[in-house]
DNA sequence: TCTACGATCTTT
DNA sequence: AAGATCGTAGAT
């Protein structure tokens, strides 16, 4: 069962935890969603939606429930999934993920690699999935070419501050806005920075 | 037009 | 520690 669209129509950091476990489906190939981001933007300058609205960044700021996906570096694609009403451009950056159906579909799109397919990493999980901007803004809540599927929360969550974003302001730089489900190999690193969602004083937690 | 620079990954 | 690699944004 997809994810319904008022599942994204939250605030994104309560989304980004509510993702992991989550399942993401296109074509042959699934994958369970292990770790997130949360980006949000007025008040975060390591959103993309900083610069005010563009031709590539346009998503973020159109209805939830939609994929946001960007290239990187000239090189990676990203997939992000779209929160929020449309005060605030705001979305989920899908960081790992343990790989569930299409094994031989990943690693033709790997490169013939073999060896443990490990998706750690936003550029890894978007190459698994075949992405690119053409399937930006592309609705996931309903059945379709991409879909995110409901799947079972993990037990338990690690928290972070969030990777790559040393543009941001330092404010903005260490909020735990980083998520991933305990006991897993399917975590990018730096890993040393996560620490147990349960193990933050109850005012602290994200 | 020109230039600087990434929400990264791989290899050295 | 650094190269790959290119679309975007802001400056010219």
């Amino acid at each position: 069962m997809p994810l319904p669209r008022r599942f994204y129509d939250r605030d994104v950091v309560a989304v980004a935890q509510d993702l992991l476990g989550a399942v993401i489906r296109r074509g042959a190939v699934a994958l369970r969603i292990t770790e997130v981001e949360a980006y949000r933007w007025p008040g975060d300058t390591a959103c993309h939606a900083r610069a005010g609205r563009t031709a590539r960044n346009a998503a973020l700021f159109g209805p939830c429930g939609h994929a946001y996906v960007y290239l990187c570096y000239g090189l990676h694609h990203m997939l992000n999934l779209v929160t929020g009403g449309d005060a605030e451009a705001a979305a989920v950056l899908v960081r790992a993920c343990e790989p569930l159906e299409g094994l031989a579909t990943i690693r033709r799109r790997r490169g013939g690699k073999s060896g443990p397919e490990l998706l750690t990493g936003p550029g890894k999980v978007a190459a698994a999935l075949g992405l690119d901007r053409s399937m930006d803004a592309h609705p996931v809540y309903r059945p379709g070419e991409l879909v995110v599927e409901r799947g079972d929360a993990p037990a338990s969550v690690l928290v972070g501050p969030r990777v790559g974003i040393d543009f941001a302001e330092p404010a903005h730089r260490v909020l735990p806005w980083r998520f991933a489900a305990a006991g897993t190999a399917w975590v990018s690193r730096p890993i040393a920075s996560l620490v147990p969602l349960t193990s933050l004083r109850r005012d602290d937690r994200p």
